[in-house]
DNA sequence: ATGCTAATGCAAGTCGCCTTGCGTTGCCCG
DNA sequence: CGGGCAACGCAAGGCGACTTGCATTAGCAT
């Protein structure tokens, strides 16, 4: 039995899942390149020249499954969509393989370009349109910023997982959408 | 002239210095530990035994000159209040050491309990009380959340540095104060 | 001053990330 | 059904973080 050769997008496949196998059964620090590779019976130097380097590999490994969509709700109600994505958000969050993927997002790498910003900004440019909406509809002030709406909610979010790694859960994700929405001050009009 | 061995105090402050210099010289990647021993004289041994990481010592040399204060102003507007407070921040995290600091407070370390975390949360912390003010001024609503206000206008500028290592600036900051107190409603009332 | 002890110096070594040069082989194309 | 060539395997090595065991010495108390 030869040692079963894989090449190509075979091998590709092969060093992806050992690769997810590693993350969910050690976490991150247990995928080292070195045990990926073995995992996946293929050699250390093939993944180095395929991925350039292990925060490449565990980042394809992450996205290529966890491309959990992260869908944009259209219910009507701006605030029903906020709340419907910002819960998403932070239900994925608060799973290992989307904190390990911020994390990983975190690190920068000065050589090379890399495609690690992008996984989030895009799925939050793309949360802007429910903003872009709810302004359409009157919801919100004509000139409220979604982008800056977006962040304001998400920011929060990230970096209470980053800095504190303490789980963010639902409700507060749905607390800070109102926050945003309504504004600290007091309501007339009760 | 003997080597001028350096010792207890007189050699902590020395590899700080030369850890603050290597930073600022050639930046977080510069500053390998082997690289702060040689420049402060001191072995590199001597440095693993007194601050067991390189982490520990970049965060002791960063917190050490960096006491910024990050002052809590009190001149009984909360907008006025929190715009200046923000504005501070923005501007520490615009700075090769804040975002450096930045950088390293988000870095895991499950060896052993770190105090990291503790410089931003004491710093949030305190900046919670400029909301309390302003809810018992009645300028906010009285169930108003300051940690979660205070949240909502950090959250977003840590995470823009660390994500998109974009540019906060001041401006930034004073909008997501103004969106945190308003909302993105439409006013009424004009 | 003189000792004692804890703080250094030093050497050697482990581990993970990553690179390079060269031999070997899978695989597609004609 | 062969080539040919890129895609792999392999060995060796560099670099930085970190550890360990042992020799040495600075510095404080006496």
């Amino acid at each position: 039995m030869p040692p079963l050769r894989r090449r190509g997008e075979r091998m590709r496949q092969a060093v992806l899942a050992a690769a997810l196998d590693l993350l969910s059964a050690e976490g991150l620090s247990g995928a080292t390149v070195a045990a990926v590779a073995r995992a996946a019976g293929v050699h250390e130097t093939s993944v180095y020249r395929r991925w350039g380097s292990r925060e490449n590999l565990i980042l394809d490994a992450l996205t290529s499954r966890l491309d959990t969509a992260l869908p944009i709700p259209d219910t009507g109600r701006v605030r029903e969509d906020l709340v419907r994505f910002f819960t998403a958000l932070a239900h994925l969050l608060d799973t290992a393989q989307g904190r390990a993927l911020l994390r990983l997002s975190v690190e920068r790498d000065d050589t090379l370009e890399d495609r690690r910003g992008p996984y989030w900004s895009e799925r939050l440019d793309r949360a802007a349109a429910m903003v872009q909406r709810g302004i359409e509809r009157g919801e919100l002030a004509a000139d409220a910023d979604p982008g800056l709406l977006v962040e304001a909610v998400s920011g929060p979010l990230f970096s209470r997982v980053l800095l504190s790694d303490a789980p963010v859960g639902p409700a507060y994700a749905e607390r800070l959408v109102d926050l945003t929405l309504d504004g600290a001050r007091p309501r007339r009009r009760s």
